[in-house]
DNA sequence: AGCGTTGCTTACAACGTTGTAGAAACCAGG
DNA sequence: CCTGGTTTCTACAACGTTGTAAGCAACGCT
């Protein structure tokens, strides 16, 4: 049923490897032998098997990209730029759910593939320096937050820049009891603990008092976390008048928690997120955000990869800052 | 670096089938033997080549899933749950993203595994019988509509009951200007086709003549989509009373619509959709929506897969509907 | 003691591919 | 028609793993 070199070359009437020359396009064919044996590949559907070629060869043509959660839509949209990324390089994107723990992503980082993939874009929640370090062999990518003096390569946003400008926005609309939502103590939380350095520094650059009650915290970052961060908010007697969510799902579940308690945004309460996806565009009100250039973080990550498998194997452990901007509508 | 059967099998003084055996968790091996192998295995941090393995054994490990856009909400939510579905049987998601175009869903589906995947589950939009039919070899699992005659199995909701029930109830809450977004004459838009017979059911069964100025074409699903089919179907002068849409994204692009245009959903215009997206549950206001069991579907289509690669290699093309249900929420 | 049985281990070949090295065919120039 | 240099093709080995079959102890039974 498949077929294999062998099959095709007694069918041409030539040597295995002349076969597989023709496959791999190698130059010195004759044009009639080259001939004959597309033929024999035409009439058999031949295919490489892909196993053994990367046996053979010791790459698979696959890298990995790891991140936490498929269904939020920031690592959907992002999952789409790498295998874009990826496409142009000639690899295929295997994509892997971590669950951002950090079993998982220690898991994903070196069991996946061992000897399936080439290498590994993550974006780590949960991993420290110690368990990269134990990873060593597979080259890697990081996105996201720095584990501090990790051997790897990284790609990030500067997140304290990005909060700072969002935060310092809503200032300038003339709010002063700005709330921000989505702050974590866990380890996990790096991303958390840089944006909410960057809201503090905004806040004390306008000379605006940090008020602690004024922080919520949310375990994890998806909509219903930030409806209920929001109802505590409310509940809690700080009348916040701006709230600056750290991505745009818990923005959107303030949104919902905003309007149910019959709050009008922007007017009584101004809404700013971070992430810029596409739910935010068409929201009710649409939605202020921090928009990363997540089309450049994926193509700077790939293209991270491509070097440590080719040329730059041995270099450096290199840091890139993708670009952001702001993405200001009608929520603040 | 990267250590081999055989190196840890001179580390340990026994034979590679030894350090295999054990590996493989083989019985017949002697206590102290395999304590020994062990050692050897975690000193020289083995871990077996995949690519050698698959080669030997003609089993991958790894099942594709192809969908059409990874960032449509739908698709992401139904690949965690065929991740979560796949690691139970010990297998690995390579998901792809397909464009819903037709040459790249045969590559997909023909191409990307070649040997590297033992089977796929694909979500086909452009897809022929005759596409199908050419592949053959590969174990394949299509999710969504039928594709007449195929050879493959299949799993699939009653689109057209789904359908009949949401317009059903539209029709129960009074209305009666009950317009339709998202249909489409493409070959692709098989799912659009059920729908929309499914709401042209339940329309002619609430003795409502059918309209044809109320049904709005989409391009694709998405918010934008939907968005401008909305303000196309307020503009054109035939007033709806609700909306049914093909799927949650062009109904919160509708929500937009309508919100722009200063109507009250579900006072003014009631809206529903189809999929039972997260982002539904915290849109303002909440969409009732069809949900379908996508928990379902996933591990049926997974089950179904791993009967292809068992016991049922021949048996012939079944065909399963996964259960759905109406989630009733704010915005119908 | 001889026999079969059981438990443990091993050598060998094979999976399908490609790199290496070299053989065969071809070509031009004398 | 030989020489030397290409071009074109081939045999062989290797990548790291596992299935097969067989070897070797040690055991219990007659």
């Amino acid at each position: 049923m498949r077929h294999r070199l062998k099959d095709v070359a007694e069918r041409a009437g030539v040597s295995v490897k002349t076969v597989s020359n023709v496959v791999n396009g190698y130059q010195h064919v004759r044009a009639d032998t080259r001939a004959r044996v597309e033929e024999a590949i035409a009439e058999l559907h031949y295919r490489p098997n892909l196993s053994a070629r990367n046996l053979r060869k010791g790459r698979t043509g696959v890298i990995a990209l790891a991140v936490p959660e498929l269904d939020i839509p920031y690592f959907a949209e992002l999952a789409r730029h790498v295998v874009t990324a990826a496409a142009e390089h000639g690899w295929t994107v295997l994509i892997d759910q971590t669950g951002g723990g950090s079993e998982q992503e220690r898991k994903a980082a070196s069991g996946i593939g061992d000897h399936m993939i080439d290498g590994l874009i993550l974006s780590p929640l949960a991993l420290t320096a110690d368990d990269l370090a134990a990873l060593d062999g597979l080259p890697m990518v990081l996105l996201g937050e720095r584990v501090d003096h990790g051997p790897a390569d990284h790609v990030m946003v500067d997140n304290v820049a990005a909060a700072r400008e969002i935060t310092a926005h809503l200032v300038g609309l003339g709010r002063r009891r700005i709330a921000a939502i989505g702050s974590q103590r866990t380890p996990e939380g790096a991303s958390a603990r840089l944006r909410l350095a960057g809201y503090a520094a905004a806040l004390a650059e306008a000379g605006i008092a940090y008020d602690d009650r004024l922080v919520a915290p949310a375990p994890a970052w998806h909509r219903a976390d930030g409806a209920a961060a929001m109802r505590h908010l409310l509940t809690s007697g700080v009348r916040p008048d701006a709230v600056f969510c750290f991505n745009d799902t818990l923005a959107l579940g303030a949104l919902r928690a905003l309007h149910e308690a019959g709050l009008r945004v922007p007017e009584d309460v101004a809404v700013a997120g971070f992430d810029d996806i596409e739910d935010g565009r068409f929201s009710i009100p649409t939605l202020s955000t921090v928009a990363p250039d997540k089309e450049r973080i994926a193509r700077l990550a790939v293209e991270l990869l491509a070097g440590r498998l080719g040329p730059d194997r041995e270099a450096p452990p290199r840091e890139l800052v993708a670009p952001h901007r702001l993405a200001l509508r009608e929520s603040a």
